[in-house]
DNA sequence: CTGGCCTCATGACATCCGTCATCTCGATCG
DNA sequence: CGATCGAGATGACGGATGTCATGAGGCCAG
């Protein structure tokens, strides 16, 4: 028998995946959370073979839960992700996630890459995986990254420069390099080009 | 037995669902699709007696099916959706749709809101509802809502004067007013805040 | 240790953008 | 029929923004 820890902050997936993974014989989810943090917790006091996560859970994120579980020596870690962009798979294969698989992937399916990854497989979506393969790692610098989500709400230069503690006239010098490598000409369009690609 | 059309992008949780509510005895799933297009079709060949559409679906969102099978004199519609702005439940009310329900509603719930819209019954999430009451409502005009929809993107004004077959200065004096009525000071600032109460 | 890369900064310059006043042209309404 | 209003446009002005040159300091690899 296979214990399972589901979180996903939508009720109504969280539900059904529970639901149709209890049906399995060999299966039983031995809880179900709704946030990162509660993850974390529920796996440390239930110990269960396997943990499911979602990867956006406001406000703590699955990426972010994923590394704290296998820091912590925990089960392998499944996430299950909307929008399924190559820089995260990226971001997860490093964190040490076992499997990604994108929420395009049908219900049915993920019994079987449970039981692939309890008997030490991994699993990632070849479409992901394809992509993350053949597009371009992440252009941008630590700094750059924090500036550009800085930017990102469309605030004026003068806010997003105190936002990051930088004189202004730093942050268009960054948001020039950036715009430059990322081959836009506004930094509105570099936000949104960056958050696409999954970099921020 | 009520007939189901469940159209959601997301296979794993349209499959999830559809098995659930096959479990139910009155209950039986006639057709499932993944976009928005397919799923006016499914309901013209299936003639069920409810649909169930999820509101973000790219290319052809929820809320265009549902007005187009409404229109045509279809059966009840049922709206998912994840991001349950206030702004999207007056549109969805006001193009008739019977039920409007986030994904944050537990699953097993939904069998009973079917039932509940078969018997000529409404339902509406009612803490959207709540907030959909106190918030304001868009002060935007039809025209202004998609300027603003162009200038989501981020791209220069003269891009998205081409994009709207306007010249850049009547973009500019169109971006100026709605970032008045908006109260802030950018125009990308102003997509983004429309996009937070669900104006666009 | 030296060159290279990253971070942070300043100043100058050319656009771009937000604001405002003003105009035309249909459509609508009294 | 004249008045009015909304959509669309123009031009001017000042401030915000993108670009570039330049430089100082820190850190790391060769």
């Amino acid at each position: 028998m296979i214990g399972i820890v589901v979180a996903d902050d939508e009720a109504m997936l969280r539900g059904a995946l529970v639901s149709l993974l209890n049906l399995e014989p060999d299966l039983t989810v031995v809880a179900e959370v709704g946030d990162g943090d509660a993850a974390v917790k529920a796996v440390a006091s239930h110990r269960p073979d396997i943990a499911v996560l979602d990867l956006e859970m406001p406000p703590a994120d699955g990426l972010v839960a994923a590394e704290r579980i296998l820091a912590a020596g925990g089960p392998p870690v499944i996430l299950v992700t909307r929008h399924a962009r190559p820089g995260i798979l990226r971001r997860a294969l490093s964190v040490g996630v076992s499997a990604f698989v994108p929420k395009t992937t049908p219900a049915e399916r993920l019994a079987g890459i449970i039981r692939d990854v309890h008997d030490g497989r991994r699993y990632v979506d070849p479409e992901i995986a394809a992509s993350a393969l053949t597009e371009n790692d992440c252009p941008l610098t630590a700094r750059e990254l924090e500036i550009l989500r800085a930017a990102r709400t469309g605030r004026p230069i003068s806010e997003i420069a105190s936002a990051v503690h930088l004189a202004p006239g730093t942050v268009r010098n960054y948001l020039s390099t950036i715009m430059a490598k990322l081959g836009v000409s506004t930094r509105h369009a570099a936000a949104h080009a960056a958050w696409e690609q999954g970099w921020i």
